[in-house]
DNA sequence: GGGTGAACGTACTAGATAGTTACTTATACG
DNA sequence: CGTATAAGTAACTATCTAGTACGTTCACCC
């Protein structure tokens, strides 16, 4: 019900808890690994489904099967919850980020590849991009508070930035384009395709995310990057 | 204090109803329509700012210069009243879109100039691009069910259809694109810009709206449309 | 100059909601 | 084996919040 859509460090669903190195959960009854992840992944849950201040602790409480002291037990409270809720979200995300490897690819084929897994991402995990959205609607101030996610580079700009610089090198690409720029353009077109998705498709009776289009909009993204970066 | 962002069909601060056919309004004391618009105006800012569930009907009322009881007696209910803001906030920015006259330009100079207007709009206007956010975390529900809003079209898709023919015709532009497509390219670089500024300036140090960099985004955005519409 | 209805204010209520208290049970460990 | 402590439950509370009951005032019209 509740599962998370990012890959999550310690397993989202039925008890896939069994944390690595830590201490072996015992099979039956209490398992403090188990329980906090769970309730991390049901508000998780909650929270890109309601928002921050539509979600009910109550509700996340009832959806785990534990109950809501553990959640003050574990978080301290509905605000701390949701801090830990955006910092399992962006670390999740991050992680699947840095398994992206286009080294090998010359730079267009690199360009193309990387705004495609892009594009993949933001389709596989709606409820990240509705916490960004939701953490935009407050301005990023859990966001800009935490310490976790501080220091936290992007790992696709640094591919990006490689990838660009290669380009340049080989005298394919522009020589004045900035990596962030790229970033922007890339992510705008995918962060609109599925965070604008609702308001989109009442107006203009077209759904962005419609399968038979996906191919479509993949390759579209990768021909205007392309040919952003490559024009005289 | 709270008045609105996009022009507004009945004036928003201070007495500014008088409106146009109706009954004149007596300059003292009670004012139905100045009343009904003024609530409108700070609901539009309140919800804006904090979303649906996060926004409050004793603050909306605080900030106005009537009650609570108002509210209830012209909106109905706080889900009606958040209506009411989007629609309000919709026919006026349907309203400012309608103004733009390309049909003179050429082609290409129409492209960039329709692409300068859009970028100019979501800037200026950031409350109603807040609202959209939230609506699309409200999957849209209000907005579909709005009969005031289900016909309306776009008319900025109108123009933009209309300059692509043209293009097409005089051989300028590539035969197999789609305006809406176009459209998402626009809208996507646009909307992101504002509406994620905040996470994106907390992870990139970059504020995408710094004014130093506008007139480089909004150059950028129309390079990248014209070199989609005219690629081999 | 008084009747009428729309416009408005005050004070209240029922229910929801974040957070807490008091208490119980399982598990690790000397 | 027994006890300290981590993990857990259920019931409670203070406060907040959408919505309402009821009374009052103003403008208008005859």
């Amino acid at each position: 019900m509740a599962s998370l859509q990012w890959p999550s460090m310690e397993g989202s669903g039925q008890l896939g808890a069994q944390v690595s190195g830590a201490v072996a959960a015992s099979p039956t009854g209490r398992n403090a690994d188990r329980t906090r992840s769970e309730i991390l992944a049901v508000a998780s849950h909650e929270f890109a489904d309601k928002g921050y201040a539509g979600a009910r602790v109550d509700e996340i409480a009832a959806k785990t099967r534990t109950t809501k002291r553990m959640i003050y037990y574990y978080f301290g409270s509905k605000e701390q919850l949701y801090v830990a809720v955006l910092e399992h979200a962006y670390t999740g995300i991050r992680a699947l980020e840095q398994q992206l490897d286009v080294e090998h690819l010359d730079p267009a084929q690199a360009i193309r590849r990387l705004a495609a897994v892009t594009f993949d991402h933001h389709e596989a995990h709606p409820d990240f991009i509705r916490l960004v959205s939701i953490e935009n609607i407050h301005r990023a101030e859990h966001l800009a508070r935490s310490e976790l996610l501080a220091g936290l580079a992007n790992p696709a700009l640094d591919v990006l930035t490689r990838i660009l610089d290669r380009g340049r090198a080989e005298g394919r690409f522009r020589a004045d384009v900035d990596p962030v720029d790229v970033h922007i353009l890339i992510s705008g077109f995918c962060v609109f395709r599925t965070a604008n998705r609702y308001t989109f498709n009442a107006i203009f009776q077209r759904d962005m995310l419609d399968p038979a289009r996906r191919t479509h909009y993949r390759t579209m993204l990768g021909d205007v990057v392309l040919q952003y970066l490559t024009a005289r």
